[in-house]
DNA sequence: CATATATCCGACTAAAATTATCGTATATCT
DNA sequence: AGATATACGATAATTTTAGTCGGATATATG
């Protein structure tokens, strides 16, 4: 229960990983993957995320892949998460558009709130952590 | 992500409806399924669960149910999440028993430690919020 | 004591979410 | 031109969670 998607997980040793490559140019996907022990192809999707929002930036072509936009102490594991397209969502019913939730029990639910505030809790905790603090 | 289980939800909304039923003898799966909407056959596994756990006690035969053994003021959320044999684990490799994950990165890997504190304040959390305050 | 009611419990099935893979296109360096 | 590497949508496999089924046991009541 309350478990992370690997995906985080994969992305925070891809970031640690290109971090500690130093000043090289670029770190290919695929050194990553062998040296991390991950999945090609899943990690690449990764990081074409993390490139979308801003975290990487990539290089095509022969001695290209991906440098850091930020140090990791100015990375933060909820930007990671949302580059990556999850969210943290206890509940189904605890959606940002309250709309959508096709809950029988939305209208008397009593546990909806008090869920979100320790939702909140952990979106903040998520929001403040840095990736240099992970790593 | 971080999706918290149906039967910890289930949990708390039957053992509200049965606080809420006041000093009646018993309340049964069925009266709680019927009005709550819960899958009758899985409420009384979870109800079965809550037993073995104390958290509630059981009476057979005719005009049978649950009743509490406690206010929802001295039952905790974690206890719950316990008696339904379910628990916090953010990664898999975040065991009790840490010889039991097969993870390749095992003993390198530098997102056990932190995640981990992570992990704990969850529980923390879990362990010190009330039914009460769910509910 | 028979019957109806309700819990008990393990095994099984279904559904959903996550993880992983595949094929093809695009960009860039030599 | 050829080799290398990212981009990206679609699909497959796996894992986890949710839900179902069948038969057993216990108890109140007529």
């Amino acid at each position: 229960m309350l478990k992370i998607a690997k995906s985080v997980e994969y992305a925070l040793f891809a970031i640690k990983y290109i971090h500690e490559s130093g000043n090289r140019e670029c770190v290919s996907v695929k050194e990553i993957s062998d040296s991390m022990n991950i999945p090609y192809e899943l990690l690449a999707k990764i990081m074409q995320r993390m490139v979308k929002n801003g975290i990487i930036t990539s290089q095509h072509g022969t001695n290209g892949g991906y440098i850091l936009n930020n140090k990791p102490d100015a990375i933060f594991l909820g930007q990671i998460v949302g580059a990556l397209g999850l969210k943290i969502q206890m509940t189904d019913c605890l959606v940002h558009d309250p709309t959508v939730s096709d809950c029988a029990r939305f209208k008397t639910c009593c546990l909806r709130s008090p869920i979100s505030k320790i939702q909140d809790k952990i979106n903040l905790l998520f929001d403040h952590t840095t990736v240099q603090e992970l790593i």
